[in-house]
DNA sequence: TGTACATCAGTGAACGCGCGTTCACTGATGTAC
DNA sequence: TGTACATCAGTGAACGCGCGTTCACTGATGTAC
């Protein structure tokens, strides 16, 4: 009820949150911590406790991408079944999670090496692999490999695509109903 | 021979030259007018008269790689008349000119409105497109236009992963020998 | 239940830096006559 | 061929800014006994 507590007690879910919002707005080339700090009404040096630096609340937010994308491609496997679901839900995760998506894939802008980051990319990387063994070849051999690597590729490609504004106008601005027969030329003849 | 003459006489090539460089060893977000105008070896204040400003220095280097990647793709379909070659073309060209690449598919880097921008964007698109009279269904309807969507998606997703270091170690070191069984995957069946 | 003490999570001042941009200027170039 | 003058492409000093990081500090918390 006091004021102001002279501890914060969730400043460190607070700064992510905030990182979140200001990459969306700006993005990353853009972010810095003093303005995150700013946003979270706390002197600008208390980050510091909470992310060694810039790069480390980076690595904190690409971690976090990583595992919010391995619960959506989990989540649209379970609920469809249907792999051309689970690249539709790829897409999908890049454009409403923009400002994870960005950080996630541009490892340069944070510690590359870091054992949750690992961990969570990983994670991502096998739910994605799991919707693979759906494939109607697959069985053994390089097709299956090479089958991940295009759906993983066309699905990557799309999102960043129309993340940059790059897609003519007639695609519409509906995703889904853009996304999904490209995915499709794919997905089911592969 | 003297020295140093007052002018330079080719400033503007060299300033867009030493960028390219610069954006290849360091990325874009670190990328300053005062590091350029230092290689140049000229006063920090002399790119202004190039190029505006940072913006306009960008949108100069996005407009040359617009340029050069239409050269690029017309080379392919020139010399092998095949659409995937082409679509390996593509992935060469954001390999090799990666500087280009990163700032190209990037507009807040740079003025998206840029007349010669939208020229050079445009005619990259229309030699991209033109591959894909080549499809073995182009005839009428939506498919072509989607199969266009889909050869794009899948050489950009996989040059934009490959770029990044997110593919698996797997994958090798060959950017061709790894690019064209995956993109074939999509050319020969679509 | 009470107290000493280590640890943790904040503060706020200060540092030094590199940046983009502006400004008044100057030297070189090219063109009209 | 010569000259006046406008324009162009540089210089270098100065501006103000926001940044990341460091530092000595302080208040709050939790734990050992």
């Amino acid at each position: 009820m006091s004021g102001k507590p002279y501890h914060h007690g969730d400043l460190r879910r607070v700064l992510l949150t905030a990182a979140v919002q200001a990459l969306t707005e700006a993005g990353p080339a853009k972010l810095s911590l003093r303005d995150l700090a700013r946003r979270a009404g706390v002197s600008h040096a208390a980050p510091v406790h909470h992310f060694r630096d810039k790069a480390g609340l980076l690595t904190a937010v690409a971690t976090e991408g990583f595992d919010l994308l391995a619960d959506a491609l989990v989540a649209a496997e379970g609920r469809t079944g249907d792999l051309l679901e689970i690249g539709v839900a790829y897409v999908r995760f890049a454009v409403d999670h923009r400002a994870y998506f960005e950080v996630m894939f541009r490892p340069e802008l944070y510690h590359p090496a870091d054992p949750r980051l690992l961990q969570a990319r990983q994670h991502a990387g096998d739910s994605l692999r799991s919707g693979l063994a759906m494939l109607p070849g697959a069985t053994t051999g390089d097709i299956p490999r090479q089958a991940g690597l295009a759906a993983w590729s066309i699905a990557h490609g799309f999102a960043t695509l129309w993340l940059g504004g790059a897609l003519p106008e007639e695609v519409g601005d509906d995703l889904e109903a853009a996304a999904r027969p490209v995915l499709r030329l794919l997905f089911e003849t592969g």
